[in-house]
DNA sequence: TCCGCTTCCACATTTGAACCGT
DNA sequence: AACGGTTCAAATGTGGAAGCGG
């Protein structure tokens, strides 16, 4: 585990990460900030994203780099912690299903991305320890790209083929939970698996908008909140793990992925070897298609999962099976009197519906009046609209497919902030970079 | 025009939430 | 209120067609 002080020793123990707070100095060209408001929007119903947290004491004008991200996919062992960029003296944050990701990483991981959106799988899925249980926190998530480059499948293995696309902008996933006490937080993993990623650039939904062919991280980014709504800041941390950097596509590349993702995602069970769309009865349905109408044999392979059958699943592992995230808990869990996040794993985000699917279209967008969430860690059943930020006329400065900056950057850069808050569950345009 | 790469869409299947009746 | 059955939306990868560029 690396500890946020050594990985940023300039960041030191009395500084939080955080927006420039009234009449504190920046260095934001107000000019660049100014590019970030709305511009039908009145200045205070901005006042409703990241309220009430706790004043920085001392706001940075510039972030400090991450360490390098791991080269190529497969190439190297993961380091078994997350890099952090962190102002949460204590907090840490771990992989809860490091060994899937691992797996998924051995072959270089992929991620289908639509225009409808597809989740990730597998999803990020943390625990976290070292919060103040008292205290408030958001919990976010977003998805950088790693480096400049466009990736190509070779047959074997990927390789960099040419210049990246132009960046897109940036949206954060905000966890429904959020925010929620550190008592919440830690008292079971916070999944990520409803976060939804598509190439759609006018994606009205608000999912993570990503390139394909790119290679991406993904990032958790903690949030102390005191209250839902307030101008101040007070402190953020940054968690990356190397093992779930992934490349998006639209259609999978390495037939071993494909494997992968049938043998671990329970949606897919149906392609396994015993299921009833795996190839060999895909191949018997086209057969009789042609051959035309006859007597339908398939129950004679039964549910599927008789072992000993035609069709034997030699790709259901035990990791899977053991793995909370492809098994999913049983309904009575779900049905059970659970705490707000999910006694029960990610079964308590059930209760937050559409939450985790991000705004729903029928909601106004740029809500300014988030309801108030009394402390019980609850959120309100339906999140509101996510938000885009466009570029202002001073220009973002940052060129295309940049390198991976930290999240905090947008407000160690001084601004635009306070940001409006999307609500939980939904997701946060933070972006900064021109789009074409 | 051809070819290769990439994207899109319909499809069958599985899962789980919602609904309804008992 | 609890339980069980049914319905339906959402999720999955597949495979072929379409689009695009060289």
């Amino acid at each position: 585990m690396y500890h946020p002080r050594e990985l940023y020793p300039s960041l030191g123990t009395g500084c939080c990460l955080g927006p420039p707070q009234p009449g504190a100095d920046s260095s934001f060209p107000p000019a660049l900030a100014e590019g970030y408001r709305y511009p039908d929007l009145d200045t205070p119903k901005l006042d409703c994203f990241l309220s009430g947290i706790e004043a920085a004491p001392c706001p940075l004008a510039a972030p400090p780099p991450l360490p390098p991200l791991p080269p190529a996919l497969g190439t190297e062992p993961a380091p078994p912690a997350p890099d952090a960029l962190h102002s949460l003296p204590g907090v840490s944050l771990s992989l809860e299903n490091r060994e899937l990701w691992k797996e998924f990483n051995s072959v270089g991981t992929e991620m289908i991305i639509t225009k409808a959106g597809r989740r990730m799988f597998p999803a990020c899925r943390i625990s976290v320890t070292g919060l103040d249980p008292e205290a408030r926190y958001l919990f976010l998530l977003d998805v950088v790209p790693v480096d400049g480059a466009r990736y190509r499948w070779q047959g074997r293995r990927w390789e960099p083929s040419g210049k990246a696309e132009p960046r897109l902008p940036d949206r954060v996933y905000i966890h429904p939970d959020s925010p929620a006490t550190g008592a919440h937080w830690m008292r079971q993993p916070v999944s990520f698996h409803r976060v939804k990623l598509t190439n759609s650039t006018l994606d009205p939904h608000g999912h993570l908008i990503l390139h394909s062919m790119h290679k991406y991280q993904p990032r958790i980014h903690l949030v102390r909140a005191a209250q839902l709504c307030s101008q101040h800041w007070g402190g953020v941390a940054s968690f990356r793990f190397p093992e779930t950097t992934f490349i998006s596509v639209t259609a999978y590349q390495n037939p071993r992925i494909t494997q992968l993702k049938i043998a671990a995602n329970p949606f897919a069970k149906g392609f396994r070897e015993n299921g009833r769309n795996c190839k060999r009865e895909r191949d018997a349905r086209v057969k009789r298609k042609l051959r035309g109408p006859e007597p339908v044999a398939t129950e004679a392979y039964g549910s599927g999962d008789a072992p000993g059958g035609p069709c034997d699943s030699t790709l259901g592992g035990d990791v899977r099976e053991s793995d909370p995230e492809q098994v999913p808990a049983p309904r009575e869990a779900a049905q059970a009197p659970a705490p707000p996040c999910g006694g029960s794993s990610a079964e308590a985000y059930l209760l937050h519906p559409a939450a985790f699917h991000g705004a729903p279209s029928h909601l106004p967008t740029r809500n300014p009046s988030f309801p108030e969430a009394a402390d019980s860690g609850r959120p309100a059943p339906y999140s509101a609209a996510f938000l885009e930020l466009q570029p202002g006329p001073g220009g973002s400065g940052y060129p295309a497919a940049a390198p991976p900056a930290p999240f905090a950057s947008h407000f160690l850069q001084g601004g635009p902030f306070p940001l409006p808050y999307p609500g939980p569950g939904a997701y946060l345009d933070v972006g900064s970079k021109p789009m074409y």
